[in-house]
DNA sequence: CGGCAGGTGCGGA
DNA sequence: TCCGCACCTGCC
């Protein structure tokens, strides 16, 4: 669907780099893991914005049959959101004097979380609690100690484990890789995971509560995971109606130009302004904000952002 | 060296 | 339902 920005879907300023994934102006690659089995995954920017055009390359250590190339294919159109409608988005973002000029200069940008819902559940687990800095520590570690590398197309990747085999280890194996007391928490969603009692495609069919209720069930899962969960993994664009203390900070700036305002009134604010698109609203002026700080550093933010 | 970070589960009011 | 507290680790 056009409008759709490959460079500004690909690389989100904000995150935190990753060894399971890199790219270059009009290129991603990463890796994907489909139960047991590893994919490299290439994509390729062959058009633009308005007329977009994506070629998919999978690579493997044998040739996958069709099913499992089929498998692949859907994943990456489900993760970058490919089929995404965003008219009603765009119409809304015209009229908005703070969203208007981010996503004009983001024009066709999508969500973007190329993880599994287990995946991301393990990215959200070394977010807690922790700065930056130290999240990218406790990533890479599990990345050496439970994943593994897979090279294609000239590059080196580290990939996902599955479940199985991280619920097998010791707690003391995970405490020796850094993640502290997070190892009893890694330790039981690999555990939930093996027994098959989480399945991600049953549950992108559930409506937003009912799902939204599942995953507060998961050890380790709070408000501020379950708010990264329902956007990035699930797609649910009004997923904002928690904000994590350090992102307070960043939008009592951006919508009150004050060091920090209650986050009820912030959640009443982006309420108001973007209604059901507020998750996705607030992601284009968040990644605005990362971007223009890139280029030239931005002070109130550098002195917000402990590396 | 104590405080604290891109939270959460738990026990008690 | 709400609140205070402990919690690995590493930086400030």
């Amino acid at each position: 669907m056009a409008p759709f920005n490959f460079d500004a879907t690909v690389f989100k300023p904000s995150y935190f780099p990753s060894s399971d994934v890199t790219f270059e102006p009009g290129r991603f690659w990463s890796t994907m893991r489909l139960g047991p089995h590893v994919f490299g995954v290439k994509l390729e920017n062959h058009g633009d914005t308005d007329a977009p055009a994506l070629d998919l390359c999978i690579f493997s250590v044998v040739p996958p049959d069709p099913a499992a190339a089929g498998a692949v294919a859907d994943e990456v159109r489900w993760r970058f959101d490919l089929d995404a409608d965003l008219t009603g988005f765009s119409t809304l973002a015209a009229g908005d004097p703070l969203l208007g000029p981010a996503v004009e200069r983001r024009r066709g940008m999508r969500l973007n979380a190329f993880q599994s819902l287990y995946e991301f559940l393990v990215i959200t687990v070394v977010l807690q609690n922790a700065t930056v800095r130290r999240s990218v520590q406790m990533m890479e570690n599990l990345f050496s100690g439970f994943g593994g590398r897979a090279a294609f197309d000239g590059r080196e990747l580290s990939c996902f484990w599955e479940p199985a085999r991280l619920a097998a280890a010791p707690e003391e194996e995970l405490r020796a890789l850094k993640v502290g007391y997070r190892a009893k928490t890694l330790l039981r969603q690999a555990a939930a995971f093996r027994g098959g009692g989480l399945d991600e495609r049953e549950l992108r069919c559930l409506g937003k509560d009912e799902l939204e209720g599942r995953l507060l069930k998961v050890f380790g899962v709070g408000p501020a995971s379950v708010g990264y969960l329902l956007f990035a993994v699930f797609h649910h664009y009004d997923a904002f109606d928690t904000v994590p203390p350090w992102e307070q900070k960043i939008y009592s700036q951006l919508l009150f130009e004050a060091d920090l305002v209650p986050a009820a009134t912030i959640l009443a604010e982006v309420r108001r302004r973007w209604g059901p698109w507020r998750m996705l609203a607030a992601h284009y002026v968040f990644e605005d904000l990362f971007g223009r700080h890139r280029q030239e550093p931005i002070p109130w933010l550098g002195k917000l952002l402990r590396l």
